[in-house]
DNA sequence: CGTAGTATTGACTAGGCTCAAGGGTGGTGG
DNA sequence: CCACCACCCTTGAGCCTAGTCAATACTACG
């Protein structure tokens, strides 16, 4: 990836199949292209700070997000890893309240920004674009149902496989790739337990680090230890 | 309450002003009386439980309703408990995929039915509702932010002054009535551990117990605990 | 007034956290 | 290109929170 901005244009955006405009037409994506403007940002770079002010959302065409909440001792609870296609911080547009969480880049990405008014009048003259961003807030909520209910139930070594596959999806052809402290605020863990699992998986063949990468060997057993 | 059902008026319902249909004419709530139907639950009644089609979003017009999710023993975690004016339900009309919650009564209720078809149809024609769920879901989404954070984070003791203070406001004027295992399981630990703590802040004059209904005594300390 | 469902208490155990100390690795500047 | 340094990763030991199992007390309701 160069590492200075690049101007995609939305039309050739590779991304934007995955994302809240895939149904947009050719049309359409220009004006997108016209509204938006794209950042380079380099390794954990903030998006933006909780108790900030949204002014608009974020779109990934390359990279990775953590979007993460701090609880009162200051400690991460990452929320979930937005990548390529993922639109980022339209949950606040709406109530006009502050960011109740924050978004850094963990890795080099590009990220295109679409200003508040640009994107809620956009929203008020496009139905499919409407009911996308309706189906993908469900979505939402229904993993962060999810997540609490592992949080509150299940083991760490069993939180651990669901994060290693949701990191699987995300990270596809090529190996997982974070740091050790996200990875354990993701689980909810302390970063030495979560070591201490990692070990324990690649002992049973389930994965494999390439110094901190992680390679997934045994997806169906991961499946069966997240249960 | 009456043990069967009434058929509220929209107009006269005075769980409205806190429902997503606040700002509803007074034409717009008679529509609406025209097209929900009204039913009297008894207590522990389900509204509909995990991997149902959802057909039709649910009002609170009196009672209290407990959102939860089965985790793979079986053990409820609650996500919400839904009282007045809260619409239960909406999260999976727009996906059309199975609830991935279950919903019930936790005392008796009346609660208004809105069928799949007429609430979106309403949506498409009232762009203050349409916004209005926007809001809605996206504190929902921050609520839950919160949720897996404190989950992840926090000790039972702390967890659980913050869930009381959220029933403290749901019973706002009565005392909080909710069986020891629903509270556990919205606390997210066993009842045994849940009633230990409940002990303590018993003996710090924080609570007071009238067999098993909860007065809140102290709400700052409450609020110090979960700081 | 009995009975079933809840609530409570006690004893024990274990999962996972903290603190503390080494071991690697990648990036930078000479 | 290599050496150094900072940062991240890994391991060990001990403790503590909270979960489980088992027994007993309450309470509402028929």
């Amino acid at each position: 990836m160069a590492k200075s901005t690049q101007n995609i244009n939305c039309n050739q955006c590779t991304s934007r199949g995955n994302s809240l405009f895939k149904g947009f037409s050719h049309e359409d994506s220009s004006k997108l292209s016209a509204l938006k403007s794209c950042n380079y940002y380099g390794k954990n770079q903030p998006l933006f700070i909780e108790g900030s002010i949204p002014r608009g959302v974020y779109c990934i065409n390359k990279g990775k997000v953590k979007v993460f909440k701090r609880g009162d001792e200051g400690k991460e609870q990452i929320i979930k890893i937005g990548s390529n296609g993922d639109i980022i911080g339209f949950k606040a547009l709406f109530s006009g309240e502050p960011f109740i969480v924050s978004a850094t880049t963990i890795e080099e990405s590009n990220i295109c920004f679409i200003g508040k008014a640009d994107f809620l009048n956009m929203l008020d003259h496009n139905n499919d674009l409407r009911n996308e961003l309706l189906k993908e807030l469900s979505k939402e909520l229904a993993s962060r149902a999810s997540f609490i209910t592992n949080m509150a139930q299940k083991t760490v070594r069993e939180r651990l496989a669901s994060i290693l596959l949701i990191l699987g999806d995300i990270y596809k052809n090529e190996y997982i790739n974070i740091s050790r402290e996200d990875l354990s605020n993701y689980t909810g863990t302390a970063t030495e337990t979560l070591i201490r699992f990692l070990k324990e998986f690649k002992e049973e063949k389930i994965i494999l680090t390439h110094s901190r990468k992680i390679e997934i060997l045994d997806q169906k057993k991961l499946f069966e230890i997240a249960s």
